[in-house]
This record gives C-alpha cells, structure tokens and sequence, in this order.
DNA sequence: CATATGATGGACT
DNA sequence: GTCCATCATATGG
C-alpha cells in the first residue's frame, strides 16, 4: 500500500494533478465519513515556478522536498490550503488541492480554504503521511473511468500567469469561481 | 515584539 | 468586474 502511495504521488506535479481528478477524497471527522470527488488541482514546482512561495525557501520548501504523498498545509490569509508532495524525494514539487464536489455531503468545497474549512483539515496534519494518517484517504478512480481535463492558468497567484497549471473536470459545476 | 505579506473569500459596484 | 477584512507565517530589531 505504502509503494502504491508512492508509485501514484512520484511523477512530476502536473502528471499527478491530472491523475488525481476523478479520485475520491475520503475525510473521516468522528465517525462520520465525508467522501468528495477532487474536480480541481493546481501544480506547484520550485526554481523553475516564480508563483511558488517555495522559492522563497523556508518550512514550504522544505516540506515540498519530503517523500511523495505527504501532506502539506499551507496556510495563508485565514485559510488552510491542502497540497501533496509529488515527484522525487529532494526536488520540491506540490499539487494544491483547489476544489472538491461533494458526494454524500453537502458542503461548500468550491475553493481551497472552502473545503479544508469544512473538511476540518488545519495545520495539524502539515508533514503527515498520506497513507498513515487515520481519517483521510485517497482512493484512486477505476482505470476505466474517463475524465475529461481541461486547463488553465493558475488561480490567485501574481505571477508566472501564462503557465497553465491549473487542472479541471470539464464542466463540472463545483469548480472555484475564479 | 513590530510589521509586511498573501496559492482567499465574501461583499460590493 | 473591484475592494478589503482577516490572520498565520516570515522576517527583522
């Protein structure tokens, strides 16, 4: 389970992001579960990626640098943005988790401090393992299942907006406005 | 301790 | 579309 972990978060960024749409989240608050389908995803590099506060160096780099499927909260404005360590250990890289459709929920999850907010995700899983920690999964969509992706420059960011590293389900209505 | 900043969200024109 | 409240971090004294 741990390699299967590995194997899907070890590609480039933007390979995962595309991978993960169509995956199930599953978040577990007490004993209730909270599936919800990941529609939007945006990848982040390192000195290749003026738009990453990576660059800057700090505990954001650092934790970018950690094993593939760690997870990684980042926090800004009174937010807290949930990312995944993809690619190699040692070369930072992240896919940022922007929006989720809500399966057997009804919450708000069209925007990345939407759904850590109502997922109840804060900085008390930053550097956590994705497959150790107890109360949230990934299960990945059948290898059938066809999704249609389209892309865009990224979201908020203000700088690097010719990049297209934003990934979404076509047509989905639970993407973020912007 | 003081201050600047932002991968946002929500309110407003 | 534009504006701004808000607050956890990063950085500097």
């Amino acid at each position: 389970m741990s390699q299967k972990i590995k194997d899907y978060f070890g590609k480039q960024a933007d390979e995962v992001a595309r991978n993960l749409l169509g995956d199930t989240l599953v978040k577990r608050i007490g004993n209730k579960e909270y599936r919800s389908r990941i529609i939007e995803t945006e990848a982040y590099f390192d000195e290749k990626d003026p738009a990453s506060r990576a660059t800057k160096g700090g505990d954001l780099r650092i934790t970018m640098k950690m094993k593939p499927g760690t997870i990684l909260i980042y926090g800004v404005h009174n937010n807290w943005l949930i990312n995944f360590v993809t690619g190699e250990t040692g070369k930072p890289q992240a896919v940022l988790i922007r929006a989720l459709e809500p399966l057997n929920h009804k919450g708000n999850c069209s925007g990345p401090g939407r759904l850590t907010k109502f997922l109840k995700i804060d900085k008390s899983f930053h550097k956590k393992y994705l497959g150790k920690v107890n109360g949230l999964v990934i299960i990945p969509k059948k290898i059938k299942e066809k999704v249609e992706i389209e892309t865009s420059n990224r979201v908020g960011v203000t700088k690097d907006l010719e990049a297209h590293y934003r990934f979404y389900i076509k047509g989905n209505k639970f993407i973020s406005r912007r």
